[in-house]
DNA sequence: GCAAAAGTGTTACGAATACACCCATGA
DNA sequence: TCATGGGTGTATTCGTAACACTTTTGC
């Protein structure tokens, strides 16, 4: 006889919340939406949403980001599952919660209307509904570790982006000056970056090189263990 | 009006299952029980149970490794939530996995009948049911990551213990071999254990000497930021 | 007295840090 | 020509890694 069931009744809502980083050449920020369900309308949460049967957990967090951003293929990552009892006032939930790193300025995208989502700087966030903030704590956390120790920060520029640009957000991420000289030898070190030869010249009268992540390269160092630390933290 | 269950529908099963780390100063060891329902009954698996309606995430977790050791203050601590759709056959199942580390030669417990479990060394597992492996694999990672650095290998090992034992164990969770002088220096230069001037003398003729892992100390050293790093991996 | 494991210091190398000046350009 | 931000090199310090012999004691 097959079974196609647990005896077990306990089933329970889980959720998916995603803290949202993002990086607009000044400071580090995260999205945050308006609720607009009970309990705790109106104020601001981190973008969630319910799992659903029939899809994963990762799978879920990425059709929650899409419905707010319409972007599809976004550096997204589990960080930890959130159980406590009380956690949701309404009904017992459990949320898995997921950080995302995207590149605000990427002009492809346009945040959906239907959340009045925001961008706020991470020195400055508001208060936020249930334990959103003890995830958005632990997202940092992770983000400074994984950044340290993976190339990872690229997921929040362009394409295309300036060596002072990228010191700049390591120097956001970790809530601290870094010396340029070692800075740059030491990402350059890794040698996954490609000059283009291009400059940009917005924000300054010499102009900067435009670099690019070289992916192939990075996931062959990767695959051969080869240390790519950044020794910031 | 007060609202007292969302609407959404799709409530899940909840699933926590527990990679249970023993050390027993030769080998590292992992402990897994005969699965003893459908499906995959008979199968080894870790040992794992649901959810409830009224205890947290890390409750659970507790419950279920003492059903199975009897054991109440165990280092546990969160994995990852693993959610493929089709992860369990029987019924949509997500799972928390949990790291844990206990004291195999902890002579105040005994495994439950119940589960029919079974100590392996980590080098010669068996096959597991579902998406076991992939848990155990994950659960090692970790541990080898927080072995490295913060002081987590003394859960593993009696409240007394020499430091040819404490550099067997790591060298069990890295699977190579370290060196005597650069290990001892390291370990003792994070001023966390206790030279209790007693001697072990089972294991050679000169005699060992006893250590305690400093609790207290450890903790103020961690608060206040102090860098515990190994450096191994 | 010898086998077996415990314990102990030093040197050499490489990595991280600190630090100050020149360059290119637009206004 | 000067103000602005981009770009470069070196000396010092510190931590890591490599390495071999002495000690204790039970048999």
């Amino acid at each position: 006889m097959e079974i196609t069931s647990y005896k077990h009744t306990d089933r329970i809502l889980v959720a998916i919340d995603c803290i949202i980083f993002g990086f607009d050449k000044e400071q580090l920020k995260l999205l945050l939406i308006k609720r607009d369900f009970e309990p705790e309308k109106g104020k601001w949460s981190l973008m969630g949403g319910f799992l659903g049967e029939s899809e994963s957990l990762d799978e879920a967090a990425h059709r929650i980001l899409k419905a707010l951003t319409g972007l599809k293929n976004i550096y997204l990552e589990q960080l930890h599952a959130f159980g406590e009892v009380n956690r949701d006032p309404v009904e017992r939930t459990i949320s898995v919660a997921y950080n995302a790193l995207i590149d605000i300025e990427a002009h492809s995208f346009e945040l959906s209307d239907d959340y009045s989502a925001s961008w706020f700087p991470i020195t400055q966030l508001p208060d936020v509904i249930f334990d959103h903030n003890q995830m958005i704590t632990d997202a940092l956390d992770r983000l400074q570790y994984k950044a340290s120790h993976e190339a990872i920060g690229f997921e929040l520029l362009p394409e295309k982006f300036t060596l002072p640009e990228l010191q700049k957000l390591y120097e956001c991420i970790y809530g601290r000056s870094l010396d340029k000289r070692n800075f740059r030898r030491r990402i350059l070190a890794m040698d996954v970056l490609i000059n283009t030869g291009e400059k940009e010249k917005e924000s300054s009268k010499k102009g900067a090189f435009l670099y690019t992540f070289d992916q192939t390269e990075f996931n062959k160092l990767q695959k051969a263990g080869q240390n790519m630390d950044l020794n910031l933290y």
